[in-house]
DNA sequence: AAGTGGTCTAGACCACGCG
DNA sequence: GCGTGGTCTAGACCACTTT
């Protein structure tokens, strides 16, 4: 699995330029014509990139105008498929492992529905906390079935990603998720982690990950501090 | 505007046929070649068609298999273009109009910067409380603005739905959405409608959802207990 | 080998925004 | 009138699953 989709390729290309800053906020993208002939493809192809964009609310269409950058304000894009790293615009953002991975029984909290080769194996758990601009948002916890997937110790990760390390050491990629969303108010444990009184208000996220390899899923739990940065989503079509 | 699209024709029958449960869960429905037979057009049109029930948690598609109607869970199916009435499954739902649409001043809660003619102008209003089996799930405000489109009375609403009688007797479309997320303690006024302690957590959702009128936006913010009922969203591909 | 969904090509016509 | 994005056609080849 050597080569990027073509999809990918103008997606990449499109989100870097945004990122940084070579197509500002507020400012159109190049049309998709433009980009139909500097991949020398058809709009079909461009069209399915910049959907994914749209998606991931890097962009806004405008019928008979444009495709425009979005102005992104305050808050966190998640409720993508991405994981954390590729969901922020430009915070810092930094990542703390606190809880190493190791094999450890399956978590009840885990409201999915296991496979029987999952219940059968033990799971990888990892913790880890997030933080923008210093201040922990995020607390994570992260479970995958052994039988699936090796122990992947967090120094090896790919530029401290989790997700990046399974695409590029391991061929794995991150075809959709499920999420479920609740408002929970925090425990001991989580409020250590993000800093915050007992019993404030988090944003709880639970969400399966589907891979490229039918027999592996990715379950995590985040618990998240929406109080400074609220989570973003948008649907378009 | 008589003519509905292709991919919304088949949009519609495809989750009719879930609906009804002449698509079972679990089922394989038609395949993709099938669609196209039926109604006579190409690939493209029907997974575009198929891409929609996708991202709105209908379906999953299996490569080599087919596409399968997914196994709904107690969950509302919320975060997608479509309002409540659309997104919840199959549980009893009821809305009950707390306050009858009314011009009023802009509320300061609503985060999403107002167009210049949208701040020249006064704003509908009006509020709503969601039931799933006759217990209180969502508060819902909602505003547009008064210099884009009339007052509706709630007894006009089309099926008691906002949005369809947008659709029916205005002809405008919901083209998309953005959407912010925030855990937040009930207020008074929340706990009052919920039924729910004050200081709860309570999923609050700040929706901007744009239309097919250039000028027109529909702001909502809905308050979600989301203790019994949370919220669903999936993201594919 | 046959059928499924995933990617892609090379066009077409339409609705919309703007000068 | 022209360029933009929105919809659609009619194919092609590939990867994957099942028989």
């Amino acid at each position: 699995m050597e080569k990027l989709k073509k999809y990918k390729q103008i997606y990449e290309f499109v989100k870097k330029k945004i990122q940084s800053g070579t197509y500002p906020e507020d400012h159109y993208i190049p049309s998709e014509n433009e980009l139909c002939s500097k991949f020398s493809t058809t709009r079909t192809t461009v069209r399915k990139a910049l959907e994914e964009l749209l998606k991931e609310g890097f962009i806004e269409k405008e019928q008979g105008k444009g495709s425009k950058v979005i102005r992104r304000s305050k808050s966190i894009g998640l409720l993508t498929v991405r994981g954390f790293s590729g969901s922020t615009p430009d915070y810092e953002v930094l990542t703390k492992i606190t809880k190493e991975p190791k094999i450890s029984k399956w978590d009840p909290v885990i409201i999915f529905p296991l496979s029987e080769e999952e219940k059968k194996s033990d799971s990888i758990y990892f913790q880890r906390v997030r933080y923008i601009n210093n201040k922990p948002i995020v607390l994570e916890n992260n479970w995958y079935s052994q039988h699936a997937l090796e122990l992947i110790k967090s120094e090896d990760f790919v530029d401290g990603s989790f997700f990046k390390t399974l695409s590029q050491n391991h061929y794995i990629e991150i075809i959709g998720s499920e999420q479920e969303l609740r408002s929970i108010a925090a425990t001991k444990e989580v409020a250590k982690n993000l800093d915050t009184p007992v019993g404030d208000p988090i944003l709880q996220i639970s969400i399966r990950f589907k891979t490229s390899r039918s027999d592996l899923f990715l379950y995590s739990i985040l618990y998240c501090n929406t109080s400074e940065y609220p989570i973003r989503n948008s649907y378009f079509l």
